[in-house]
DNA sequence: CGCTACTAGATTGTGTACAATATAACAGAA
DNA sequence: TTCTGTTATATTGTACACAATCTAGTAGCG
């Protein structure tokens, strides 16, 4: 590199960059056999576990703006894995459900993470298993710090 | 989570998934004012050191296929960025340079990764710098990890 | 030379991402 | 109640990302 400035933050970055690439196409064959994508899937596992969800929230929770939330839930209605209503109290608000469709895909869906589990983990589990602890800690602070700085800039916008 | 299986290797991917575009987001004010995008960017770091490089070393230096690659370099070439030429001793390689507005750009990117960098380090610049080799090491491994493990899956199928 | 297999890029189609804008519904003040 | 500002979601436009396919060029072999 010419200039050495430009090493450390690239070479954290493009990682993180490449990782979350490779990761998406390790999930891959296995959701193409569920018929979703991993952004798709991700909105499936909220709904599973909280049962319903309105879109402001679906997008909070993944961290995805609505431009992208409402085609995937469209395609997910499509589908036939889950419903959109407006709620009557208040007609701007759009809840989404899983069908009985949405409800049984859980069971499929249940190999997955010891599919991936077995891409990112070797021989010694113990290890391992500390240091994607680890890894999973020092992701949340850097999100933490970028996510803070971020409101930071935001604010000093307005 | 309904199902405890369900979060281990969550935890981990939804993170890189959610840091990821953090980080995108961290990048794109900076990268606005050099009239790029994240990927168009790290393509111009690629030719920042090497001068030039074919559309397939491009490919495989970022890890980005064709159908990515094509238009990005289209869309450089259009900003006057690069310029794209078939080579004569093999028609079917397309060679791509940067152009002079190209190579001046890399000026304005000096300020790109310190500025990143500030986004990323807090206060203890040291022990913050030890966490972040220790992450890039970790990053590595487990792109490997994945790399080899998509190879092996990718073997098994022929 | 003519045939075949292969290679490098480009194109097409689907699905994110996200900024910017639009729309409809709600809530509070005059 | 009417006006105004706000909120929740949808839409539009641009740019990835990648599988699948296409095309032109190359190389090897009879």
């Amino acid at each position: 590199m010419a200039h050495e400035q430009l090493t450390l933050s690239f070479q954290l970055c493009f990682r993180v960059y490449a990782l979350e690439r490779e990761l998406m196409a390790a999930y891959r064959p296995l959701l193409d056999q569920l018929d979703l994508t991993y952004p798709q899937y991700i909105t499936m596992l909220y709904l599973w576990e909280h049962e319903k969800g309105t879109v402001g929230e679906l997008c909070s929770a993944l961290s995805l703006d609505t431009g992208t939330m409402s085609p995937l839930l469209k395609r997910l209605e499509a589908g036939g894995f889950i419903t959109r209503r407006r709620l009557p109290r208040d007609e701007r608000t759009v809840e989404v459900r899983l069908t009985r469709k949405g409800k049984e895909l859980e069971e499929q869906a249940l190999s997955i993470p010891g599919n991936i589990a077995s891409c990112l983990l070797t021989s010694d589990k113990d290890e391992q298993q500390r240091r994607y602890d680890e890894l999973k800690t020092i992701l949340d602070q850097t999100l933490d710090q970028l996510r803070a700085s971020r409101k930071e800039r935001e604010a000093r916008v307005n």
